[in-house]
DNA sequence: CTTAAAGCGTAATACTGGTTACGGCTTGCG
DNA sequence: CGCAAGCCGTAACCAGTATTACGCTTTAAG
């Protein structure tokens, strides 16, 4: 097979695990299912993926590679921080709220190892925050904003964005924010963190 | 066996229950180990429970049933909503965060009928939300602030309280946060509503 | 063209865990 | 005391699933 088919093939795989695991869970995700849909044989899953703790996590990262490179282009927009983090907010909501992010953490809470949820954490959270931090840092740094640790001013952003909207979604399984919810929570954020930290004393 | 005898092995069952969810996780608490460990038999456990499913659903009710109640104690200081507020913040962010309630909302994720997270969802947040958007109004109504909507005041004060440390401690395996950050996150989250809704013009 | 590797579909294999069944012990009650 | 109900400990039953094995087909390379 060339190289470029079994990329192609790889990518089949871990979006046919993917579509299991939103449609049936994680318990519903054998890989039986797994093989049945992508027409590949269960001797291709464990040659490839050693065992089914390796075809999640390949799964798991392929998927947050993918939206973490997503989510980056928002974070340059030559307008400004300010601009960054309007145009930033709605989308990382959006993502963490997404059918696809949630049935992840789904899994990496059925996950008895921890892997998946270290996994996640360490490309999602640790990984955001400090862009977030970024955009707060330079905003001070021009002078729009006064903020004295941007980090904390990231933490407290990101807690106004987020709120408990993605433990209900995992655990509650409450449906998905529509587009003018998100924009809605997203612009509060925004607008009070600006007003948190003003410059103007 | 005796009315109250009876009631206490409910608790001991119920009990052995919840600790092997917490030392084993969802997948490694089996009716065989929760029997072992509570010194009861099998048919008891089915007898009384219908099923596997029928025994967690009694174990979340009784957990959360007795949380609330614990949080309500809270919710009554003659010093005025502000103390109330104060009060009430580390409390909850205590018991979100706690090893137990971090057990119960992993066990609702793997729960496949959904049954487990719609309790915890109609006696958590659905039942908390309402009590802080109270404190505020009454806050409003003593004209301590000017709250024009309780409900968004509740569900900042939440977001800037609770933040990401759910999600974290459930998905990712955070350790629980210390009585410092416990304090630190609630004094913030005070701080800023009480700024955000501040009665001076 | 030949052929060996890689992959497909399917069928063992071995084990786990929910559920049921059973023999013996305790206990509340007539 | 005598006993029926309730409970304990254990084992049997059965379905589901991770993992392995295998016969057949496709395919890339010599």
């Amino acid at each position: 097979m060339k190289e470029e088919a079994r990329n192609q093939r790889q990518r089949d795989i871990l979006d046919a695990a993917l579509a299991q695991l939103m449609e049936a869970g994680f318990a519903g995700t054998t890989m039986q299912a797994v093989a049945r849909r992508a027409g590949a044989s269960m001797e291709t899953l464990y040659n490839w993926y050693g065992d089914k703790a390796g075809l999640f996590r390949a799964m798991v990262m392929a998927n947050i590679q993918h939206l973490r490179s997503q989510l980056e282009t928002h974070l340059h927009d030559p307008a400004g921080p300010e601009a960054v983090l309007a145009a930033f907010g709605p989308r990382l909501l959006e993502v963490l709220t997404s059918e696809r992010v949630v049935a992840l953490n789904r899994a990496a809470v059925a996950d008895a190892s921890g892997d998946l949820g270290r996994i996640i954490a360490s490309a999602g959270r640790q990984s955001i925050a400090p862009l977030v931090a970024g955009a707060f840092a330079e905003a001070d740094r021009q002078g729009l904003l006064r903020v004295p640790d941007p980090q904390e001013a990231a933490e407290i952003y990101l807690g106004l964005l987020i709120g408990d909207l993605q433990i209900r979604r995992v655990v509650a399984r409450m449906p998905p924010p529509d587009a003018a919810e998100i924009e809605r929570r997203a612009s509060r954020a925004l607008h009070i963190s600006l007003g948190l930290w003003a410059p103007e004393t």
